[in-house]
DNA sequence: ACGATGGTAATTGTGTTGCC
DNA sequence: GGCAACACAATTACCATCGT
């Protein structure tokens, strides 16, 4: 799982002196905390991004609620996937289908309580979803239901439309790999090419 | 069978918050 | 300000797995 780790686990050979393997002893007790603080580290990452992810999802402010408890997220995380519907399809083009539909219309209920957009972007993305849901022609085709590797796939965000006007071009997101040392997530932010076309990713 | 290793549960220490 | 309650981080102990 933590590939870095490794390079910097004790080795400990068949032919180690007394010594030695006492010092490797040592040396493991040193990186011992240490990985778990690591691992503590990247438990308490995927959590904030659970917590970003989870509360425009269920129409909450992310503003508002930066002071969150973990178990509060796993709640609400919890919470929302029971209440995703269930819906019985019969094959993995009607599931996308669902899927998509089930998607815009909760995009549609919990857009107007939000501030993720402005009033009229709000409204044109709703606007939208309305009509797409109107003609059901609309629905884009799972790329995925192909039989199409994921990895194969173009990146999705290219194509999207800018739903936020104010956030242009790329956004560099710094973060720290297992060493320590910082990593530049360069994140596509969605770039205003076709105003007609709107997608959820 | 045994020791090394990694993962996780349990425990302990520390900072924060709310109440009196 | 003092205190209790709480949340979280850090540390330690234990267990499962793997290679020899």
């Amino acid at each position: 799982m933590s590939p870095n780790i490794a390079s910097e686990t004790v080795e400990y050979s068949p032919r180690m002196t007394v010594a030695k393997r006492k010092e490797a002893s040592e040396l493991r007790k040193t990186l011992k905390p240490l990985m778990e603080k690591r691992r503590r580290a990247r438990i308490n990452e995927s959590l904030n991004q659970l917590k970003t992810l989870i509360l425009p999802l269920i129409g909450k402010d992310n503003s508002r609620y930066s002071k969150l408890e973990k178990a509060d997220i796993l709640e609400m995380t919890v919470r929302f996937l029971k209440d995703i519907p269930s819906t019985p399809v019969q094959n993995a083009a009607d599931s996308f289908r669902e899927g998509y539909k089930a998607c815009l219309q909760h995009v549609s209920s919990i857009l107007p309580n939000t501030n993720l957009l402005d009033k009229e972007t709000s409204q044109r993305v709703n606007e939208y979803i309305q009509s797409s849901m109107a003609s059901p022609a609309d629905t884009p085709s799972c790329q995925n239901c192909s039989g199409q590797s994921p990895l194969a796939r173009p990146q999705r965000s290219e194509s999207v439309v800018c739903l936020n006007p104010t956030a242009r071009g790329l956004r560099t997101e710094t973060t720290s790999n297992l060493n320590g040392h910082p990593i530049n997530r360069v994140q596509p932010v969605p770039q205003p090419h076709d105003v007609r076309m709107w997608r959820p990713w």
